[in-house]
DNA sequence: CACAGCTTGTGAAAACCTTCACAATACTAG
DNA sequence: CTAGTATTGTGAAGGTTTTCACAAGCTGTG
């Protein structure tokens, strides 16, 4: 659909949104590239080509209505509805995700959650209870959930994986360290801090 | 110093090193191009254009050895030595973070914890005893700590930062969703949960 | 040793992304 | 209404990253 854009294009939209949103709270009412761009660490002339790939939001000799763009850039990403999620894992990082109030702060609502381990299975967090992974098609698919955290061990991802996008999920965010496979029109995005502790090291290693 | 290299090509780096690992622990000895790109989602190509920078490690005809290729990564990503890291926030993030173990298996250790709450503060998390964030300057000089990551609230973020790097933290993996203004010479990196989610949902959107 | 079969390392080409620079246009003041 | 100032939207230029394609070189076999 539409034109192609980067990945780091859509990076970069998602951050104007919180600066924009970091503005308004602020009461400002309009902005200017230069602006939006000093606020959001690029420059004004990447600011406007990112959003002219969508359309002219802002007027000439003005800028841009804060909540405005905010409207349109939610619209672009995809925000104006909630999205219903899957937790699996309720480990350390399943547990941190849960509590996690900007999830739900951006629409994201966490609607079930799963675990394999038989001590956790029936208890409650919040107004969840923990479901036995083996009911995940069922519940998923009951629930109408279009996304999954995957926070399981990296032996069990590929298997919970394959049981997600069969009960419908279309996009995962990732944390096991692995590839995962998976069927046309499902999205992946993969979280891995130790490649960010590595990109980390090298850039100071270079330092000498 | 020398040649510059993309911030995406020192992470497919990172990502070749895992794959070499877990080579070597399948019992491979050698490796092509071809073989490691398959298995790290990326072309021949570019994993040979990649190492190229950094000087010429296969033979011709023949492929890379993965234990020499793997030492050769690790030299060149900074991972011959230790780091020892503090980790400042000791809430839900901050624990998931402590719990990893996958830190500790490359190197990363996790010397110190902070955090501002009268209630952790001496606490102990396993070998470690919560120190109150203010004493931050002190601890860090004197544990001679390189890396910090920062899980805390992003109102206290910056003011921590700027004590880290007061004391000498040369880079930092930062959980806060706020840009963060460091000296010269200190280096960032970024993680937000909800930028990926919303790349997410930017791709399922784009889907219809 | 010569030859066949692979696979690397690397210039050159292609694709992709960012920055530049300016015409078009909106707002404000007089 | 006109002049002056500000700021967008966008082709074109410049820069970076990825892919292509092939000569060079290693290994094993007869």
């Amino acid at each position: 659909m539409s034109k192609k854009i980067s990945e780091s294009a859509v990076r970069r939209l998602s951050l104007y949104l919180r600066t924009l949103e970091e503005l308004d709270r602020a009461g400002h009412e309009a902005v200017s590239s230069e602006q939006l761009a000093a606020r959001s660490a690029t420059t004004a002339a990447q600011v406007r080509k990112d959003l002219s790939v969508f359309g002219s939001f802002g007027k000439r000799g003005f800028g841009y209505t804060v909540e405005e763009l905010g409207r349109a850039l939610r619209g672009i990403l995809g925000l104006t509805q909630p999205w219903r999620v899957a937790l699996i894992g309720a480990g350390r990082i399943g547990s941190a995700l849960f509590e996690y109030t900007g999830f739900a702060r951006r629409g994201f609502q966490i609607v079930a959650v799963f675990d394999s381990d038989p001590a956790k299975i029936g208890r409650k967090w919040g107004d969840s209870i923990i479901h036995d992974v083996a009911k995940l098609e069922r519940v998923v698919s009951d629930k109408d959930i279009q996304i999954a955290i995957l926070a399981v061990p990296v032996e069990a991802v590929q298997g919970v994986m394959d049981q997600a996008s069969r009960a419908g999920v279309r996009g995962v965010l990732n944390f096991a360290p692995v590839r995962l496979k998976v069927p046309e029109g499902v999205t992946v995005k993969d979280v891995n801090l130790v490649i960010d502790l590595e990109s980390l090291t090298f850039a100071l290693s270079q330092g000498f």
